[in-house]
DNA sequence: TATGAATGAGGGTTCATTCAT
DNA sequence: CATGAATGAACCCTCATTCAT
């Protein structure tokens, strides 16, 4: 009670708002924010049951909390180059661009936790989203595209960019965010390091076919001739 | 008890179920499984609360029951071969499920809530997905992976229609799963009917390009070297 | 609609009732009045779920119901005098009594019901009892006083009668009210008809040989000095 | 802050939980486990409605600890020796142990809350009652046979035993069981010290007496012929 | 400062009963 | 007359939060 105690209690201090971070890091990751419990949290942080509110205010605080850390987790890991040397050739840039994606989010470590926050976040935004569009997905989108705009080559525009950058990151997002449904269709797919490599080469293979298609045909009419009415909730029934 | 009723309860027989089973597919579309209360879902379709527990068992039996309506209605509307003539071209059959799969999961009407019920249900299974996956998910997968065998020509195995028919699906998943942040990173992009024409037009094109590219280069490397190394939780700091 | 169904609905009205005392009879006796459902009777009698209260009015009247029908059955299969002739010695006559209770209470048949009712209302009186006893349990207890009387001879009086006929009658309800006791505790003692052969010859011995004992001893003294004061809730502590 | 709170709270830390045990004893005993509702109980302990989920876990658990302590109140008064003296006969210690256990369920105190919980279980078995058997019953019997095994001397064995103990006990308990039927059918019958005096001096006089003279024929035939049959469901009416 | 106790709203579910047909 | 649908109260339990210490 004396005035000894101050450093250890305030070590203790922060350690338990760290423990309180890990461990919400790990239930929200797996358990979503609705479904996650304060109580799990605190019990996994091995802290009372009223640190959570003691330390972050309430749950959604400690949520958001959790996504700032997590990212400053995950960008320490995970530089926005990918560790690519500067003058490497577009193919081997988006090869690593990929690779790098998918070991991240399927990564078993803490760094992928933010990975499954993200995932969640863009299904079910809690508010936190706008910051993480802004500081997390906006700059790996650049990156992204700037290496779809040397794939392009001359045929770049916008529009093309936006679209093929879409194309790539869809395939990487799709294992995890459908990754039950995959488990269940194809439980011959992996997600070890030969898996994920082996994912990677595929995605990289047939994003880049594409992309070098697309940039041999340069200025393509917007709008197609619909070849056949599509069913629509228009035309059915009344 | 002629025409004075305010309220005409005509059909009551069958009424309160079916409208027990719109309110709960629209409160468990936005809602998610877990978040949606029978109470909310009793309140929207004007029924006792005990309402559910009678007419379906309990909360659960009622989500199924669910799934399987909005399964109906949606295949009702959109039929397994997206309203093809037989000799259609493999691009032309491409095109037209590409464009159809992201009607139906983008239209506003009550037949996309099958989509955004299977959205839920690929992130967080409640158990109703070996379900989906047998009767919903497995025909369409094999629609599409003989569209690909065909555009794959001699190049097609198993391995390479699995992750081709992937590639496609993901992109129109994308845009679904991850809507929220495609709203904020490219508002241009729009899921009006022409907005939709204009993605399907994209994708397809995409994924026929790589396709054919892919035929074209017969029997590859399965694990090709690694050009570099990816960044990885092993490698990196500590 | 028309007149020519007034018989077979008739018929089907009082066997509906019928079916209805009779699934209300087994889930009472085996569930209680409290845990029984209307919902289990009913579909046990395969009726509908406002039977009972259209027929009986609600779940007790249907209870009490049950209680006046079991007794009907009981008392037509054990006649008071339990099928004894008049110049059989009290031994007989308390071995015939003894076995022929126990036969009662541990029969599986539908006799067997009351019995267990009984034994129900003994510990929770539902407003029924008093009927029970005056009709069913008085008549009994006075057979059974009566066979007492006669083991007593001189010594018999009222209280000597009550005392030594209760003691009979507890050491065969033992047996029913704590089977469950009893089957952890014994599980030696079975309850067919040997076990039940064999209780019966334990429990005619034993109160055979006590009441024969306490007709040889009379006049006793009505309050015995204590040879010990018994630890009460008054002597105690505070 | 001072003398001025209506509702004292000096000991507020465990006084709930111990509020919660007493009112659940009075509840669980009047009502029982099923009918006995958490509301009810959290009333009457002033507590909140989750008080018994918070210390206890569930009403199940709440129950066993009501059951524990009731049971360690009521060994505290009534020690399993009785308060007897080493050197006493065995009729002294059976008449201890009657009157005992008289005076153990009927006394009006907290320490008759446990014979009524048992008295329930056996009726109704909870899950409990297998401790209880353990902990509670199998002690107390072993004392009584022992006591009996004394009286029955040479002819003691373990049947006979058992038989004899359970004699004992089932006069005892036939006045705590059937309480009600009792009441009306004997109203002479009084349950207060000097009644439960009479009836312990009853019990005890019957039970030597009967035990005593089955100590004078040992070696009984075991199944005797039946002198007449007995009434049973297969050999009346149809 | 940091905690264990306590809170009350709300969760899904079960129930005997009622009502229009 | 007899029914299936509907009712609303009450059940036990869980939750994030607050409070007194």
């Amino acid at each position: 009670m004396g005035f000894s105690l101050a450093i250890p209690e305030e070590d203790s201090h922060l350690a338990t708002r760290q423990h309180l971070l890990e461990a919400a890091g790990e239930v929200f990751a797996a358990e979503g924010f609705r479904a996650a419990t304060v109580r799990q949290i605190c019990e996994r942080a091995r802290a009372n049951i009223a640190a959570v509110n003691y330390h972050f205010g309430d749950k959604e605080k400690l949520y958001q909390a959790v996504l700032q850390e997590t990212y400053r987790t995950a960008v320490a890991k995970y530089p926005a180059n990918f560790g690519l040397r500067e003058n490497a050739t577009p193919e081997e840039r988006l090869r690593a661009f990929v690779h790098s994606f998918l070991l991240r989010i399927f990564s078993e470590g803490p760094s992928a936790l933010h990975g499954k926050l993200m995932a969640r976040e863009m299904m079910e935004p809690t508010g936190a989203l706008d910051a993480i569009v802004r500081e997390d997905i906006r700059p790996l989108s650049a990156v992204l595209q700037s290496i779809v705009a040397d794939l392009l080559g001359p045929a770049a525009n916008a529009e093309a960019r936006r679209f093929c950058a879409n194309s790539v990151v869809s395939q990487v997002l799709f294992y995890h965010h459908c990754r039950p449904v995959v488990a269940r269709m194809f439980p011959q797919i992996k997600f070890d390091a030969a898996g994920l490599e082996q994912l990677a080469h595929h995605i990289t293979e047939f994003s880049v076919a594409a992309i070098k298609s697309l940039a041999a045909r340069p200025g393509r009419r917007r709008k197609p001739v619909r070849d056949r009415q599509p069913v629509t909730d228009d035309n059915i029934r009344k």
